[in-house]
RNA sequence: GCGCCCAUCGUCUAGCGGUCCAGGACGUCGCCCUUUCACGGCGAAAACAGGGGUUCGAGUCCCCUUGGGCGCGCCA
């Protein structure tokens, strides 16, 4: 079928991938699985003075992170100067195109005039028709594009409706430089055209440059893909997404710990939305996306939202895929690869095993490492403040009296641990907190965890009663002294 | 300045002329559950930017105002 869906994402490789380039992506890609059709990468890399290497790398490793796969071979528009310049040449061949001499000066002089007269800050087109014999000599000329003047140019987004422009609004852009290298303009249009795009999705700062750029297709004879302008993301404060806001590239969310599923998914209600329906898998998500419902208006970004978001992920996540994420993101979570150092055999199994209450009380996976501390500390446990306060004020002696209870016990497991506890908790006419706490605080150094019958279990026989005994009050002199 | 786009709780949003004294989610605040912290459950506060129309009837359609955003390069 020839009519088939093919998208791209089409990022300047000046930065890392951001978030906004990173939802752009997943709209693009949602749309061609949608369709059954396909989704190309192309990096716009026309601009050799701000194009990286390590840009196009940040790019590519952050879609394949985030699992947005595309079709086909990297597209590096560079490559294709020559392409563009013959383009150029064709247009001048045939008349859709012109030489001009302008200087640069001479521009920002028009530029300026413009804005002191009020006018909008355009080019005035006087190379349009001008007699080749007052070509100055020496002067390497640009090609500029013969723009109709008058009408209208019509863009039928399938987001943003129909939008028009009047011609008059709209110079006659330059299309190649004076070093003979392609505008972003005409790069576009040529390989979007060339490689067979049907429909361009791209944030709707486009959307002026659509009107532009469907003037080119027009001067080719070519017909115009559909196009989707999507709204941007802004900032907390409404305000265009920058530095300010901590607008980051996508590694940085990697780094907090947040998992690419939940990234995905937040990213796809932003400015797009099914009902009250909060949560989609990727299936649900190819199955429901529809350009017609995605808004027009920008959304803005909600660090908590993603956080809580990423928490459900977390939860809902089965254990021994968490711990895989887990550990593929370790190298890059701060303290990651220390953790991952220490990660033998048995840990990974403790670490397994002790999954079930970890995960239910971490949003991130940094948070998920921060409450599996206890699983590689090592004793003497040194206990937080608040720990050693609950030792101090009397746990201490509680723990020396239950220790020997503990240490007796003919099998390590949580319900028999329970058994004990609670039944010393009982007989010495205390609360089960006033013994939970003090173990934890031993067993952990904190006053929260996972459920302590289950951090003992986790921690294992042998540890335990050494940690208890390292924080514990044995000398019964000790005990009868406390008041 | 000119052109274009946008406008429902703090935030993401439902709503596509009557069923909306506006619903859900996040966040916030209570209460419950409870060995801590979470999770979970229950509940509360919280919005149709303003003004004109159209209509029997407007959050929903039109216009203006205001406010925000984007664009106006031999950047992409």
């Amino acid at each position: 079928m020839s009519s088939s869906v093919v998208t791209r994402f089409a990022p300047s490789p000046t930065g890392f991938l951001h978030i906004g380039g990173a939802r752009t992506a997943l709209f693009n890609w949602l749309y061609a699985k949608k369709t059954g059709g396909t989704m190309l990468l192309r990096i716009e890399d026309t601009d050799r003075e701000r194009s990286t290497d390590a840009a196009i790398a940040a790019i590519i490793d952050g879609l394949t992170w985030l699992r947005l796969d595309w079709d086909g071979e990297v597209v590096h528009q560079f490559a294709r100067a020559a392409r563009h310049r013959e383009a150029a040449e064709e247009l001048l061949a045939s008349g859709r195109a012109y030489r001009c001499y302008a200087s640069q000066e001479e521009l920002a002089e028009m530029r300026e005039a413009a804005r002191r007269e009020g006018r909008p800050p355009r080019y005035d087109g006087s190379w349009r028709d001008r007699d080749p014999a007052e070509v100055p000599p020496g002067v390497a000329p640009v090609i500029r594009l013969r723009a109709p003047q008058e009408g209208e140019t019509i863009i039928d987004d399938a987001v943003q409706g129909r939008v028009v422009f009047p011609n008059k609004d709209l110079d006659d852009l330059v299309l190649l430089r004076s070093d003979g290298t392609p505008t972003y303009m005409l790069a576009v249009v040529v390989d979007d055209h060339d490689m067979g795009i049907t429909q361009i999705i791209r944030g709707d700062d486009h959307l002026t440059n659509a009107a532009r750029q469907t003037q080119i297709y027009n001067a080719f004879g070519w017909p115009v893909p559909t196009m989707a302008h999507i709204p941007l993301i802004h900032g907390p404060d409404g305000s265009k997404l920058s530095k300010r806001h901590g607008a980051l590239g996508i590694d940085a969310y990697r780094a907090m710990g947040y998992l690419p599923a939940a990234l995905r998914n937040y990213l796809v209600r932003l400015g797009w939305s099914q009902g009250d329906r909060e949560f989609f898998s990727t299936e649900e998500m190819i199955e429901s996306f529809e350009l017609s419902q995605v808004h027009r208006s920008p959304a803005r970004f909600d660090l908590a939202k993603l956080e809580n978001m990423n928490g459900h992920y977390m939860r809902a996540t089965p254990n021994r895929e968490l711990m895989e994420i887990l550990e593929a993101t370790l190298p890059y979570l701060p303290g990651g690869p220390e953790i991952a150092a220490k990660l033998d055999a048995q840990k990974r199994a403790q670490v397994l095993a002790a999954m079930p209450g970890l995960k239910e009380r971490a949003k991130t996976l940094i948070e998920l490492i921060d409450g599996m501390g206890f699983l590689f500390a090592e004793r003497p446990l040194a206990p937080d403040e608040k720990a050693r306060a609950i030792l101090a004020q009397g746990g201490a002696a509680i723990l020396g009296a239950l220790l020997p209870k503990l240490a007796v016990l003919p099998e390590w497991t949580p319900e028999a641990a329970e058994a004990v506890v609670r039944d010393f908790a009982e007989k010495s006419g205390i609360k089960l907190g006033q013994v939970a706490q003090p173990l934890r605080a031993a067993l952990t150094g904190r006053l929260t965890s996972p459920g302590i019958f289950d951090v003992l279990a986790v921690v294992g026989r042998e540890e335990s009663l050494a940690r208890i005994a390292d924080q514990a009050e044995t000398a019964p002199a000790a005990v009868a002294a406390s008041p």
